[in-house]
DNA sequence: CCAGACGTTGTT
DNA sequence: GTCTGG
DNA sequence: CCAGACGTTGTT
DNA sequence: GTCTGG
Protein backbone atom coordinates (compact mmCIF):
# COMPACT_ATOMS: atom_id res chain seq x y z
CA UNK A 1 0.00 0.00 0.00
CA UNK A 2 1.03 3.73 0.46
CA UNK A 3 0.50 5.96 3.46
CA UNK A 4 3.53 8.23 3.62
CA UNK A 5 5.87 9.57 0.64
CA UNK A 6 8.10 12.39 -0.46
CA UNK A 7 7.60 15.29 -2.71
CA UNK A 8 10.33 17.49 -3.94
CA UNK A 9 9.05 20.40 -6.45
CA UNK A 10 11.37 21.00 -9.46
CA UNK A 11 10.51 23.70 -11.84
CA UNK A 12 13.53 21.95 -14.05
CA UNK A 13 12.06 18.68 -14.06
CA UNK A 14 8.23 18.74 -12.99
CA UNK A 15 6.97 21.00 -16.59
CA UNK A 16 8.24 18.09 -18.87
CA UNK A 17 7.37 14.85 -16.43
CA UNK A 18 4.14 16.14 -16.52
CA UNK A 19 2.70 18.14 -19.74
CA UNK A 20 2.30 21.11 -17.33
CA UNK A 21 0.11 23.86 -18.48
CA UNK A 22 2.38 27.39 -18.12
CA UNK A 23 0.08 28.39 -15.56
CA UNK A 24 0.43 25.08 -13.67
CA UNK A 25 4.28 26.12 -13.79
CA UNK A 26 4.10 29.14 -12.22
CA UNK A 27 2.77 27.13 -9.22
CA UNK A 28 5.40 24.67 -9.14
CA UNK A 29 7.37 27.93 -7.20
CA UNK A 30 5.13 27.97 -4.03
CA UNK A 31 5.81 24.48 -3.39
CA UNK A 32 8.13 23.47 -0.71
CA UNK A 33 9.66 20.17 -0.39
CA UNK A 34 7.84 17.58 1.89
CA UNK A 35 9.53 14.67 3.15
CA UNK A 36 6.98 12.95 4.98
CA UNK A 37 4.03 13.11 3.18
CA UNK A 38 1.29 11.83 5.07
CA UNK A 39 -2.63 11.21 4.84
CA UNK A 40 -4.64 14.26 5.32
CA UNK A 41 -2.21 16.76 3.65
CA UNK A 42 -2.56 19.08 1.13
CA UNK A 43 -0.83 17.40 -1.89
CA UNK A 44 -0.03 18.28 -5.30
CA UNK A 45 -2.20 16.54 -8.27
CA UNK A 46 -2.11 16.20 -11.77
CA UNK A 47 -5.50 16.43 -13.84
CA UNK A 48 -6.34 17.15 -17.44
CA UNK A 49 -8.50 19.96 -17.99
CA UNK A 50 -10.53 19.26 -21.31
CA UNK A 51 -11.64 23.08 -21.30
CA UNK A 52 -7.87 24.45 -22.29
CA UNK A 53 -6.70 20.99 -23.19
CA UNK A 54 -4.11 21.56 -20.89
CA UNK A 55 -2.48 19.30 -18.13
CA UNK A 56 -3.03 21.40 -14.51
CA UNK A 57 -1.37 20.78 -11.47
CA UNK A 58 -3.28 21.80 -8.09
CA UNK A 59 -3.93 20.55 -4.95
CA UNK A 60 -6.16 17.88 -3.24
CA UNK A 61 -6.65 16.55 0.23
CA UNK A 62 -4.89 13.27 0.83
CA UNK A 63 -8.08 10.87 1.62
CA UNK A 64 -10.79 10.66 -0.54
CA UNK A 65 -13.87 11.95 0.40
CA UNK A 66 -16.80 10.54 -1.60
CA UNK A 67 -19.18 13.56 -2.80
CA UNK A 68 -22.08 11.74 -1.52
CA UNK A 69 -20.43 11.17 1.91
CA UNK A 70 -22.08 12.72 5.57
CA UNK A 71 -18.81 12.91 6.97
CA UNK A 72 -15.62 14.09 6.21
CA UNK A 73 -13.81 12.12 8.57
CA UNK A 74 -14.20 9.09 6.51
CA UNK A 75 -11.22 10.58 4.65
CA UNK A 76 -8.98 8.74 6.78
CA UNK A 77 -9.35 5.40 5.53
CA UNK A 78 -10.06 6.23 1.73
CA UNK A 79 -6.27 6.96 1.50
CA UNK A 80 -5.98 3.99 -1.07
CA UNK A 81 -8.10 2.34 -3.45
CA UNK A 82 -7.43 -1.22 -4.67
CA UNK A 83 -6.99 -0.72 -8.84
CA UNK A 84 -8.36 -4.28 -8.95
CA UNK A 85 -11.75 -3.44 -7.68
CA UNK A 86 -12.15 0.73 -7.85
CA UNK A 87 -14.57 0.99 -11.15
CA UNK A 88 -17.28 -1.21 -9.03
CA UNK A 89 -16.41 0.18 -5.38
CA UNK A 90 -19.37 2.55 -4.82
CA UNK A 91 -17.10 5.02 -3.15
CA UNK A 92 -14.83 4.97 -5.93
CA UNK A 93 -16.56 4.11 -9.26
CA UNK A 94 -17.45 7.65 -10.39
CA UNK A 95 -14.05 8.98 -9.71
CA UNK A 96 -12.58 5.88 -11.70
CA UNK A 97 -14.72 6.66 -14.40
CA UNK A 98 -14.65 10.07 -14.84
CA UNK A 99 -11.86 12.11 -12.21
CA UNK A 100 -8.43 10.52 -12.57
CA UNK A 101 -5.14 11.91 -11.63
CA UNK A 102 -1.39 11.77 -11.58
CA UNK A 103 -0.04 12.01 -8.39
CA UNK A 104 3.89 13.16 -8.37
CA UNK A 105 5.94 11.59 -5.90
CA UNK A 106 10.14 11.32 -5.28
CA UNK A 107 9.85 8.00 -3.49
CA UNK A 108 7.35 6.45 -0.89
CA UNK A 109 7.60 4.35 2.77
CA UNK A 110 6.56 1.38 3.34
CA UNK A 111 7.19 -0.27 6.79
CA UNK A 112 8.19 -4.12 6.99
CA UNK A 113 5.22 -6.35 8.32
CA UNK A 114 6.21 -6.23 12.16
CA UNK A 115 9.04 -8.34 12.80
CA UNK A 116 8.50 -8.40 16.91
CA UNK A 117 10.78 -6.60 18.84
CA UNK A 118 11.29 -3.13 18.26
CA UNK A 119 10.25 0.02 16.06
CA UNK A 120 8.51 -0.91 12.84
CA UNK A 121 11.35 -0.43 10.00
CA UNK A 122 10.39 1.77 7.34
CA UNK A 123 12.18 1.89 3.92
CA UNK A 124 12.22 4.27 1.00
CA UNK A 125 11.15 3.18 -2.38
CA UNK A 126 12.57 5.24 -5.06
CA UNK A 127 13.35 4.69 -9.04
CA UNK A 128 16.46 3.58 -10.11
CA UNK A 129 16.86 6.45 -11.93
CA UNK A 130 16.28 8.55 -9.17
CA UNK A 131 13.59 10.90 -11.12
CA UNK A 132 10.29 11.93 -10.03
CA UNK A 133 7.24 9.76 -11.01
CA UNK A 134 3.38 9.66 -11.36
CA UNK A 135 1.29 7.20 -8.94
CA UNK A 136 -2.23 6.80 -10.62
CA UNK A 137 -4.70 8.42 -8.11
CA UNK A 138 -8.88 9.27 -8.58
CA UNK A 139 -10.24 12.60 -6.84
CA UNK A 140 -13.48 13.37 -5.71
CA UNK A 141 -15.22 16.65 -4.70
CA UNK A 142 -17.81 17.29 -1.40
CA UNK A 143 -19.20 19.63 -0.50
CA UNK A 144 -19.18 20.48 3.31
CA UNK A 145 -22.62 20.36 4.74
CA UNK A 146 -21.79 22.74 7.57
CA UNK A 147 -20.19 25.46 5.49
CA UNK A 148 -20.10 26.90 1.82
CA UNK A 149 -16.86 24.97 1.37
CA UNK A 150 -16.15 22.16 -1.10
CA UNK A 151 -13.27 19.84 -0.47
CA UNK A 152 -11.47 18.36 -3.45
CA UNK A 153 -9.79 15.12 -1.93
CA UNK A 154 -7.46 12.32 -3.57
CA UNK A 155 -6.65 8.72 -3.18
CA UNK A 156 -3.65 6.49 -4.81
CA UNK A 157 -4.39 3.25 -5.96
CA UNK A 158 -2.55 -0.01 -5.26
CA UNK A 159 -1.90 -3.43 -6.95
CA UNK A 160 -0.05 -6.42 -5.79
CA UNK A 161 3.62 -6.29 -5.31
CA UNK A 162 6.12 -6.54 -7.78
CA UNK A 163 9.11 -9.22 -6.57
CA UNK A 164 11.22 -6.43 -5.07
CA UNK A 165 8.55 -4.70 -3.21
CA UNK A 166 7.62 -8.45 -2.09
CA UNK A 167 10.41 -8.86 0.59
CA UNK A 168 8.47 -5.91 2.27
CA UNK A 169 4.77 -5.75 1.68
CA UNK A 170 2.36 -7.65 -0.73
CA UNK A 171 0.60 -4.41 -2.15
CA UNK A 172 2.29 -1.54 -3.48
CA UNK A 173 1.38 1.86 -5.02
CA UNK A 174 0.38 2.05 -8.89
CA UNK A 175 3.29 3.93 -10.75
CA UNK A 176 2.85 4.52 -14.57
CA UNK A 177 4.93 4.92 -16.97
CA UNK A 178 5.51 8.72 -18.10
CA UNK A 179 3.95 7.55 -21.64
CA UNK A 180 0.98 6.51 -19.96
CA UNK A 181 -0.24 9.81 -18.08
CA UNK A 182 -2.24 10.83 -21.00
CA UNK A 183 -4.21 7.64 -21.52
CA UNK A 184 -4.77 7.55 -17.89
CA UNK A 185 -5.99 10.99 -17.64
CA UNK A 186 -8.30 10.52 -20.30
CA UNK A 187 -11.77 8.81 -19.36
CA UNK A 188 -12.45 7.94 -23.07
CA UNK A 189 -9.81 5.54 -23.20
CA UNK A 190 -11.41 2.44 -21.78
CA UNK A 191 -9.07 -0.04 -21.47
CA UNK A 192 -7.47 1.69 -18.85
CA UNK A 193 -7.34 -0.64 -16.29
CA UNK A 194 -4.50 -1.88 -18.26
CA UNK A 195 -2.07 0.62 -17.07
CA UNK A 196 -2.54 -0.22 -13.56
CA UNK A 197 0.46 -3.28 -13.38
CA UNK A 198 2.97 -3.31 -10.47
CA UNK A 199 5.94 -1.07 -11.90
CA UNK A 200 9.29 -2.92 -13.11
CA UNK A 201 11.33 -4.27 -9.99
CA UNK A 202 14.37 -3.39 -12.40
CA UNK A 203 14.07 0.28 -12.14
CA UNK A 204 13.24 0.45 -8.69
CA UNK A 205 15.06 0.89 -5.43
CA UNK A 206 14.71 -0.33 -1.53
CA UNK A 207 16.57 1.17 0.89
CA UNK A 208 16.18 1.14 4.58
CA UNK A 209 16.00 4.58 6.70
CA UNK A 210 15.79 5.68 10.02
CA UNK A 211 12.55 5.21 12.03
CA UNK A 212 13.05 8.84 12.64
CA UNK A 213 10.55 9.10 9.58
CA UNK A 214 7.66 6.97 12.00
CA UNK A 215 6.55 9.96 13.60
CA UNK A 216 4.55 12.33 11.19
CA UNK A 217 5.99 15.68 12.87
CA UNK A 218 9.39 15.17 11.32
CA UNK A 219 9.70 16.48 7.87
CA UNK A 220 13.68 17.07 6.96
CA UNK A 221 15.88 15.57 5.05
CA UNK A 222 16.92 13.10 7.60
CA UNK A 223 13.22 11.22 6.57
CA UNK A 224 14.77 9.99 3.34
CA UNK A 225 18.91 9.62 4.25
CA UNK A 226 19.58 5.54 3.59
CA UNK A 227 21.34 3.58 5.61
CA UNK A 228 24.70 2.15 4.73
CA UNK A 229 24.60 -0.89 3.17
CA UNK A 230 21.22 -1.65 4.12
CA UNK A 231 18.92 -1.72 0.91
CA UNK A 232 17.41 -4.14 -0.98
CA UNK A 233 17.93 -5.47 -4.37
CA UNK A 234 15.41 -7.47 -6.58
C1' DC B 1 -40.47 0.24 2.30
C1' DC B 2 -36.41 2.20 5.54
C1' DA B 3 -31.71 1.71 7.58
C1' DG B 4 -27.19 1.38 6.90
C1' DA B 5 -23.11 0.73 4.38
C1' DC B 6 -20.08 2.58 1.16
C1' DG B 7 -12.62 1.24 2.51
C1' DT B 8 -7.75 -0.70 2.97
C1' DT B 9 -4.30 -2.98 5.48
C1' DG B 10 -2.75 -6.27 8.58
C1' DT B 11 -3.55 -9.43 12.10
C1' DT B 12 -6.04 -13.10 14.32
C1' DG C 1 -9.74 -1.17 20.35
C1' DT C 2 -10.60 2.94 17.68
C1' DC C 3 -10.27 7.47 16.23
C1' DT C 4 -7.75 11.87 15.38
C1' DG C 5 -3.81 14.50 14.14
C1' DG C 6 0.24 15.01 11.53
C1' DC D 1 1.19 5.29 7.22
C1' DC D 2 2.54 5.96 12.59
C1' DA D 3 1.93 8.38 17.09
C1' DG D 4 -0.85 9.59 20.51
C1' DA D 5 -5.11 10.28 22.73
C1' DC D 6 -8.93 8.25 24.83
C1' DG D 7 -11.92 12.08 30.79
C1' DT D 8 -13.86 15.31 34.27
C1' DT D 9 -13.58 18.89 37.63
C1' DG D 10 -11.53 22.66 39.43
C1' DT D 11 -7.80 25.77 39.60
C1' DT D 12 -4.15 28.66 37.47
C1' DG E 1 -25.93 8.63 -4.85
C1' DT E 2 -26.78 3.64 -4.98
C1' DC E 3 -26.94 -0.87 -3.39
C1' DT E 4 -27.76 -4.51 0.15
C1' DG E 5 -30.03 -6.41 4.07
C1' DG E 6 -33.95 -6.80 6.87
Amino acid sequence: MCGRYNIIPDTETWPREFSLSAGSVSRIDTMKPNYNVCPSADIPIVRYDPGSRQMELSLAHWGLVPSWSKQRSVAYRMINARAESAAEKPAYRESFRWRRCVIPANGFFEWERSTGSGSKQPYLVTLQAGTVFGFAGLWDCWKDPGDDGSLISCTILTTCANSLMQNIHDRMPVILARAHYSKWLDPVSRDSGALLRPYSSKRMRVSAVSPYVNNPRNNNARCIQTLEGQGIHG
